[in-house]
RNA sequence: UCCCCGAUAGCUCAGCGGUAGAGCGGGUGGCUGUUAACCACUAGGCCGCAGGUUCGAAUCCUGCUCGGGGAGCCA
């Protein structure tokens, strides 16, 4: 209780233009009203003003409290006590409204709300930049603190959400340990990408200074940085739990100007003990599938808004992919399909090279057409960490590709054996002795492990059609912006 | 980081050497229930910044800044 005016389930605002009754209401949520709302039942709603249509007699009022994509709509005849209230409520301006649900008159809604009391928090300005209008994606990404009330970044943020619980359970549910992995560490050297380095050095004063820097001089008495990874620390808590997964912010320092590509993104990386790459396959697709078909039911509104307005054929796409098996090819295969496809590839296509954005484009959409997990990359173009197949020249490595997007999953079978472990990590000149913890778990009770990293934006991208990484982030980070 | 493209009204864009335009949005008025409402009127501009060419530049040239797309790196 704010103000000793004000009852218990009150905000103490809305005393101004609303009587007890009214103000006894308990807040309803649009997405509830809309629902199940019977006509001539009272109800209060929270929320902003999309829209205002008026006509001679009656003015109606779109509102939106984020729980849904739809808008409620507010009837207000000239007669009514709250006229003038709703005739000053401009697009983007926020309102208590409390009154009776009644049965629409008109097409389009079920229920709509009568406000016997409509109290106006704050008329918007005519200069609120989110009006009725179409905006490109670019406009407002100039506006990420206004842009979540769009009815795009509302139904991305509401995807974003499900999916992120859809994420937790999936793996809750399988009994897999939730490890959070540390932001700030000293390992940088799997090749994963450039780290932001973490230091509490006085950076303005070493730059006047000349000289070699002192690392141990620093904090943590070395360099550290922000993650890139956490897969390390995941297959120690695999080789303890058996199952277990991260799902934390990572950090990519690279200069990427892509659409895929962000300095602060979220990777969920699972690791699976007693298992090798069939099993971790396995695991990637009943993942993909499960948390896609989870957040089908409970975003339809907001899926049936992207396949009408952001990706038409996106509800069959994922349809297809639920229903059929992923594809499986090695990446030999993959070399030989390429080299036959007589495809123009602007890059040449031959055994050691790795696949391109454009191979690995033809690949999942014209000639496998569905996503398809590509296996046994040779050795030199991948992670020292992989586990080396009984060829010798290829590791047990997955990647999974999928149609409009490419490379969703990165993962592999690790490298069990201390002795292969230790000759790869000399071939690339690895220091051993950062990774000693990291050696232990092969000396210790090894068994063979598995594990994969999912770009969770990455994967929402897939799933809402949105074609840029920067508006599946509320406040993206990319190489010159860091705004909000 | 490299390669393309762009920058004109609040937004989306047209104009491409000779007086600054449209649609949407905003404002005002009208309209017996609208829902991308509709109709009429109206306000709104250092044409990204700095140089240059020209009698004359939003328009052509150069540099810079910012934005977008593609590539690489990768999730």
């Amino acid at each position: 209780m704010r103000k000793g005016r004000a009852c218990a389930r009150c905000t103490p605002w809305c005393s101004r233009g609303s009587s007890m009754a009214e103000r006894d209401l308990p807040r309803g949520r649009i997405v509830d009203i809309l629902a199940r709302g019977e006509p001539g039942t009272a109800v209060r709603v929270e929320g902003w003003v999309r829209t205002r249509r008026d006509s001679k007699g009656v003015t109606f009022l779109e509102l939106n409290d984020g729980s849904c994509l739809a808008n409620l709509q507010a009837v207000v005849d000239a007669a009514s006590p709250v006229a003038s209230a709703a005739a000053a409520a401009s697009t983007g301006s926020s309102l208590v409204a409390s009154g009776r649900l009644v049965a629409s008159q008109g097409q389009g809604q079920r229920v709509e709300l009568v406000p016997a009391a409509l109290t106006l928090l704050q008329a918007a300005p005519p200069d609120y930049p989110l009006q009725k209008k179409r905006h490109s994606f670019e406009f407002l990404r100039s506006i990420a603190h206004l842009r979540v009330r769009s009815n795009t970044f509302g139904a991305v943020a509401r995807v974003r959400n499900a999916l992120f619980y859809a994420t937790h359970r999936f793996f809750q549910e399988r009994g897999f340990i939730f490890l959070q992995a540390p932001i700030i560490t000293a390992s940088d050297a799997e090749g994963a990408g450039e780290m932001f380095r973490v230091t509490t050095l006085d950076l303005e004063r070493l730059a006047r200074e000349a000289g070699a820097l002192d690392w141990h001089a620093d904090f943590f008495g070395r360099k550290a940085g922000l993650t890139v990874s956490g897969q390390l620390e995941a297959e120690v808590y695999a080789l303890a739990f058996h199952d277990t997964y991260t799902f934390g912010p990572t950090f990519r320092a690279e200069n990427s100007n892509t659409t895929r590509h962000a300095a602060e993104f979220w990777m969920i990386e699972p690791e699976i003990a007693f298992a090798d790459l069939a099993d971790n396959r396995a695991l990637a697709e009943a993942f993909i599938k499960t948390v896609i078909g989870q957040t089908r039911e409970t975003c339809a509104e907001d899926y049936a808004f992207f396949e009408q307005r952001i990706e038409p054929g996106l509800l069959a796409k994922l349809d297809g992919l639920l229903n059929a098996p992923f594809e499986t090819i090695t990446y030999s295969e993959a070399i030989g399909l390429l080299e036959a496809a007589g495809e123009p590839f602007e890059f040449p296509v031959a055994w050691g090279h790795d696949l391109q954005s454009e191979h690995e484009r033809y690949l999942a959409e014209k000639k496998i057409g569905r996503p398809v997990f590509v296996i046994d990359y040779p050795k030199d173009i991948k992670a020292f960490y992989m586990r080396m197949n009984d060829d010798g020249r290829t590791v047990a490595a997955m990647d999974l590709l999928v149609p409009g997007l490419g490379e969703i999953i990165g993962g592999s079978q690790r490298e069990e054996r201390l002795e292969p472990l230790r000759a790869r990590m000399a071939a690339l000149r690895l220091p051993q002795e950062e990774y000693d913890w990291y050696l232990d778990l092969r000396r210790y009770g090894t068994v063979p492990h598995a594990g994969f990293g999912v770009g969770f934006e990455r994967l929402l991208m897939y799933v809402t059609g949105m074609q840029n990484i920067r508006d599946v982030i509320p406040f993206p980070r990319t190489p010159g912006h860091v705004e909000f």
